[in-house]
RNA sequence: GCCGCGUUGGUCAAUCGGCUAAGACGCCUCCCUUUCACGGAGGAAUGACGGGUUCGAUUCCCGUACGUGGUACCA
């Protein structure tokens, strides 16, 4: 069997949702699975929907994800050019085009968009709600099919603007095998004339992909379910143009739900979770659609989640790093229905993966968020053994400003309410003296000072529980964070004791 | 409307004809913990519906319902 070879082929129409980043993920799972290649191919025929930077940013998802191509618009390739802008150029498309017209596969059409809104006005009725440009219908419009050849050509050397379009049989039945669902069965006569050649001589999707996974050796196609309906428009390109013994191998994968239905980037807004990889901003509409990454999570929590929501080992593993991934990674085992994405899972693998990560490996983008809150850390050591201390509290990395700032910045204000129904001149008495006891203390350690809170609580008969949360609250402002000597350690004497000395006036 | 795809607990899901239907998330209870977590032990919760095929259907087939996608000179 010759190389594997698969390609993501996005639009640069702005943002990448779950849906995009898994179908990228597959791909290189399977594709590295099988020591393949994986290749990025911009699919930018469509002009009037140009995003600025939408191709920038699909890159910078990519290497946040950790999936670096074999071969795309940036890092090039033996089977260039990888955008499809660029390959029309080179005028790739138009003699593809023009061969199935040739061969009476095609044909030119020469209706006017108003004609084709004329035609689907004028056709519409309640049985046929869309009514579509198809062999019912093409005799009727303008086209060179229902044309005398004469007027073809007089229209052509007019420069008429023009589109072409495949001949779908009338009546064949178009099937093929779908690695995911088995086989497919389509009737040709219910597809529609489908545009291969706009007028502005870009290829559409259609003939793109065909011509595209030809030229660059495309072994196997993974796309969404949503090109299942005009696969057999792929399969007839295939048959005319290369033969179906060279036509890669489909697996149409499942689509990601919302909680209403098919998750859209607005579902982000309305539930509170992330839908985009990255931080997106439109740059027409100043709109911000919220990414995983500055949400908090770590990028190998995000592929596991996303390669768990629709494919299992068949194990009971759910925990997968890469490398496990592409080990184990296979479409069989892809499930064929869509799957509803759980935002509380999702937290839950980046829970596991704060846990299971050496703190090194993420220490830095903790770092940026407490930089960006006003924090900055000067002690890279002391600051990992902080997040080590408060990690299991934590399910995304922006958790840990809350779970951790009070090591740096006395809390701002104080749940003294946890504390006065039960406080009394006994507590603050203690605490009074108990700061000239930490003042005396030699050692400044969790051990000394648990000791020293101890030896006095007996002296004063106070039992040391009634004393700790208050104790806590005192340092960290409420009732959450690790062992409290443990934190008064790390604060410093100086620091413990102003807290304490602040706190009592509160109470 | 028509066509495609799908349908196991609230969610992700195992099962490839033998089921007293795994596991995980979430939820609840308890234990651990003189905070909050982590961890541990339990619990509630599932085969859309109707027909077949079969000794036996969650598993295979057919209908229906429902969901979802497509029906663009968008991908």
């Amino acid at each position: 069997m010759s190389k594997v070879r698969v390609r993501f082929a996005p639009s640069p129409t702005g943002g990448l949702h779950l849906g995009g980043v898994r179908t990228v993920l597959y791909n290189y799972l399977f594709a590295k699975k099988h020591g393949g290649d994986f290749i990025v191919r911009i699919e930018d025929t469509d002009q009037t929907r140009f995003v600025e930077g939408a191709e920038q940013y699909i890159f910078d998802c990519l290497k946040w994800c950790g999936i670096e191509p074999d071969e795309s618009p940036l890092n090039g390739g033996n089977f260039g050019p990888y955008r499809q802008s660029e390959r029309k150029e080179q005028g790739i498309y138009n003699q593809y085009a023009e061969q199935l017209i040739k061969d009476g596969y095609a044909y030119y059409a020469f209706d006017t968009p108003e004609e084709l809104e004329k035609m689907r006005s004028e056709n519409k009725s309640e049985k046929n709600p869309s009514p579509q440009y198809d062999h019912t219908i093409r005799l009727k419009m303008k086209n060179s099919l229902s044309l005398l050849p004469n007027e073809v050509e007089q229209l052509l050397a007019a420069s008429t603007r023009y589109v072409v379009r495949i001949k779908m049989p009338e009546n064949e039945i178009i099937s093929f095998d779908d690695i995911i669902r088995g086989e497919i069965k389509n009737e040709t006569g219910l597809v529609d004339d489908k545009v291969l050649l706009k007028a502005d001589g870009m290829p559409t999707y259609h003939l793109a992909v065909v011509v595209d996974d030809y030229l660059m050796q495309i072994t196997h196609a993974f796309r969404g379910e949503e090109w299942l309906p005009s696969a057999p428009v792929h399969v007839l390109l295939w048959k005319y143009l290369f033969g179906l013994s060279k036509m890669p191998k489909w697996a149409h994968l499942p689509l990601i739900l919302g909680p209403s239905g098919k998750l859209s980037k607005r579902d982000g807004a309305k539930y509170g979770f992330p839908v985009f990889a990255m931080n997106w901003t439109d740059p027409k509409t100043n709109e911000l659609i919220e990414g995983f990454k500055e949400k908090g999570f770590l990028p190998e929590a995000f592929i596991n989640l996303l390669a768990l929501l629709g494919w299992n080992a068949g194990t009971e593993q759910e925990l997968f790093t890469k490398e496990e991934l592409i080990e184990n990674f296979s479409l069989e085992r892809v499930h064929s229905a869509g799957a509803k994405f759980d935002y509380e899972k999702a937290k839950w693998f980046n829970a596991e993966w704060i846990k299971k990560l050496a703190v090194g490996k993420w220490q830095w983008a903790v770092k940026e968020d407490f930089n960006s809150k006003g924090i900055t850390i000067n002690d890279n050591a002391k600051f990992e053994m902080i997040l080590n201390l408060v990690k299991e509290r934590c399910t995304l990395l922006t958790d840990f400003y809350v779970q951790a700032s009070f090591f740096y910045n006395a809390p701002e204000t104080l749940d003294a309410d946890a504390v006065k129904p039960k406080w009394s001149a006994d507590k603050n008495q203690f605490f009074v003296d108990w700061i000239v006891a930490l003042n005396g203390l030699k050692n400044w350690d969790a051990v000394s000072i648990e000791n020293s809170f101890k030896e006095l609580a007996i002296e004063k008969a106070i039992k040391p529980g009634e004393l700790q949360l208050p104790f806590r609250i005192m340092l960290v402002g409420g009732k959450f964070g690790p062992p409290v000597v443990d934190i008064a350690a790390i604060i410093g004497k100086k620091e413990t004791v102003n807290r304490i000395n602040y706190a009592l006036n509160l109470f």
